[in-house]
Order: C-alpha cells, then structure tokens, then sequence
DNA sequence: CCTAATAGATTGACGTATCAGTCAGCATAG
DNA sequence: CTATGCTGACTGATACGTCAATCTATTAGG
C-alpha cells in the first residue's frame, strides 16, 4: 500500500545490495572449486543438517535452519542437494556407514584379539552410542512421524545394525561364551536396550554416568546370556 | 475466468447445497445436544485422530483427515477442539490413563493373588502394547519430530510409565522373587524392551506370535533377575 | 397439537502463514 | 572475459484456524 510508484522502478541491483557494515567478519564466503572442496562443503551442509535435524526433528527443520548453521545461503543448500528428503536420505547413508564401519572394527576386534569378551564388545557399542546422540536421534527414533518415504530407508538400517550385533552374538555363542538363544532375538534386545539408554540418557541427563549405565545394562545381558554354570561371574549386585 | 458473471450472483443457499443423492445413507448427522452426546462426539474424535494420528504421525495429519475419519466438517473439529495442538494433547492424556489404569490393576492383581508372580506381570504388560500399537506410536515413538511443544509432555508421560513399572519391580524385589538391582534402571528396562519389541512387530510382523516374543523377553530378562539358586527356571534353549 | 422463534451445533470457503523449491542475477577464480 | 559457485527474493502449494451462514432440536406461543 501507499506510494508505490517508485518500488515498482526498484532496480535487481538494488534488491540485491548488501548490508556491508551488519557483520563484516563472517562475510565473502571462499567458493569452493575443486571437487575437495566441494566435497568439503557438501561435507559441511550434512554436519549442519545432522545438528538441527536431531535438534529441531525432520519436520521442524527448515531448509533455511540448516543453511543459518552451515553459513549459507538458503540457495546454496539446493545447488548441493535436490531437495530437503535428498539432504535427509543421504544424511542417513552417511550415518549409517559410520555405524557399520564402528560394528566391523569392534567384529575384527573380537575374532583377532582372544581376550576380548562378549561384555567389552557390547560396552564398546554402547559407548559409541553415548558418544554420537545426535546420530541415535536420526536413525533410530525419527522414523515415525517421517511418513513412508523414509520408513523403508530407516528399517533397512536398523535391519543391518541388528543383523550387525547378531553376527557378534553368533561369534561368542560359537565360542560358548553365551547361551544359545535365538540370536535375532537377542541382538534386537541388545539394540533394543542400547538405543533406548542413549536415547533416555539425552534427554533426562540424570547423574549417572555413561559407564555406570552400561555397567549395568551387560551384566542384566549377561546373567541372562551365560550358560548355568557353579560360579561364573557371578553378579554380586548392591 | 470464463463468463463469471451468474457464479458472482451464487447465493449461499446454492453454495452450501448438499448431493443428496450421492450417498444418502452417512448424511444427516444426528446433532450432539445432550452432554452426553457431547462426550460421546468428542470420544469419537479422539478416537478418529487416535487412527490417523498413528497411521501417518503427527505432522502428516491433517485436520480434515480427522474430519474425515470422524464423518464430521472440518470446522466441527474446532468446535470441540481449541487446535490441533490441543487435540493431540488430550489424546496423549487420554492414552496415558487407559495405561495406568491398566498398570494400576496389573499391580492390584500383583498384591491380591499370592500366585501372582513377576513373570506374569511383565507378561501381562507386554500383552497390553501388543494389543494397542497404536498407543505405542503415539506415546513412544512420535516424541521427537513432535518439537518442544510435546516434549514435555511425552516425558512426563514415559516417566510415569517407567514410575510405575518400577514400582511393580519393587514389590516382587520385596517379596524376594527378583534380585536387588537398581529398581529404576531394572524398570526402564522392562519399560525398553516392551515398546522397543511392540514398536517392531508392528513394522515387520515376522511369523513369531506376541506370546513367543513375550516368553523370550521375560526368559532374558529373568535370568538376570532371579537370585542365584540351584535350579530355578534354568533356560533350556533350542 | 401444530407452528414460529430461538439457541447452538454444524458446515466449508476464506484469510493467512509457513516453507520447499525455483530462478534470475551477482561475484569471483582462473 | 567466462564459467560457475553462490545469493535471496519470489512462487506455489499446503494446511491451520476463523467465521458468517445454515440447519435442526427444542421451546414458546396460538
């Protein structure tokens, strides 16, 4: 409303102009070139979104939240992704090899090291966990209110991680270090307890620490899991 | 576009004109007068939303969805509801007394029968989110893509749960049935398992039977628990 | 017992805000 | 000078919440 007459003759120089002297520091953004240096920046944009997606959760995020955290410009966001799912898909991906990457080198561990236990590969999974919230978050508890375009990407992640940990479970049953329960079953109980802990653990933040809480989720595991013998670590709770 | 000169005379008779032949027998909605029929209308909008809200989560739903599942307008919804907000407030509200009331006589049964035992318990409560998945979407699952303004809420909901739970776990720890762990990481355990393993059948229904997958559970969860006697419920697996 | 008037339950089109995705233009490295 | 990384205003679609109009059960009046 009012005079008009002269915005309609605003100039796209004009439009465009920027507020040189608001925040000089954070300003003229070095462009990236090279194929490294794309790859660093669409490195950068995943970081962000992986920040405020476990933050905000899928819905709430905008496209132009991520490109605040990133230090883009809500544009530059699509000349790296197609779209918001594309962002949110491939974020997953990344994740999830992160996560695979983990479980292998703890699988490797196990099967070269002959002291490793079944007790020091569960912990070591459930520290990895405790140290990575945001990805519990994203892979494991914003699969509902996502809708079925992410439904079958998240169930074939958590499929693997499952399918991951029964491996390992197979490997001490073989070595009779364990009972032989139904493996798939055990290793969703162990998934079960590890996500739900670092899940719950993030948002009450009660007193006890990380070690504590595994602590006690192995040995509950574990009174369960070994075979009947006399005395074989035998939990003297309290 | 087109000749709009008779479509701006339309009268609002003509607008709010109803297909009376197009499917005659859901019109003409019996009006809710009576109290009663108010709460009555009201049930069937939560219940309506309770449907939708767990087939597509919270943000894929919208208000004439519910409407629609309700065989009622868009704007009746608002008649009974101050928001969409509100609405799924009180239906997590609803929710969260349908399960302590259950919880409630769970532990009632607990304390009057002396064969009662925990075995039955756990069971009994795990039998109950199998036959509510949907409670389990609503209450457990949705929390996070929901943002801040039902954090709170589900939390307190889910402390409640595991409140009671603990509770349960108490008393067959007085009774001596159980060993001395730490009762609220014993319940939230329970509490883990339970949603994690309701939440999971409802997405991949395997062939295994709610009762199997509930023997399972309870088998590994009291083999942890069971004080350490001779022989008491010694696991023969395979 | 029938008809008119009132209350309030019901309806759905509209206003408005949000946000994903587009695009025309700007700016810098080579 | 040119290619292309980068920008942010703009567009279209979606969906919440509002509201004036409509309809029906109940009451008042003849």
């Amino acid at each position: 409303m009012g005079s008009n007459t002269k915005e309609v003759m605003v100039t796209e120089q004009q439009k465009h102009q920027k507020s040189n002297d608001a925040s000089p520091q954070e300003r003229t953004l070095k462009r990236a070139i090279s194929d490294a240096d794309k790859d660093v920046r669409r490195s950068e944009i995943l970081a962000a979104a992986k920040r405020v997606f476990s933050t905000k959760g899928f819905h709430s995020t905008t496209i132009a939240d991520i490109a605040k955290d990133a230090n883009l410009s809500y544009g530059s966001i699509y000349w790296y992704f197609d779209s918001k799912d594309a962002l949110f898909h491939e974020l997953m991906t990344v994740e999830e090899q992160a996560l695979k990457d983990y479980i292998y080198a703890a699988r490797k561990d196990a099967t070269t090291r002959p002291d490793q236990s079944f007790q020091a590969a569960v912990q070591a999974t459930f520290e990895f966990f405790e140290a990575d919230k945001a990805l519990v978050k994203l892979l494991f508890r914003d699969s509902y209110a996502l809708g079925d375009r992410f439904e079958a990407h998240l169930f074939r992640i958590y499929e693997g991680f499952v399918g991951d940990v029964e491996a390992v479970v197979t490997h001490y049953q073989e070595k009779g270090e364990i009972i032989d329960a139904p493996p798939h079953l055990v290793a969703f109980s162990i998934a079960a307890l590890i996500t739900e802990f670092a899940h719950r653990r993030l948002e009450t933040d009660d007193g006890l620490p990380a070690s504590v809480v595994a602590d006690f989720v192995i040995k509950l595991l574990l009174e369960g899991l070994l075979p009947r013998r006399k005395d074989r670590s035998s939990g003297q709770s309290n």
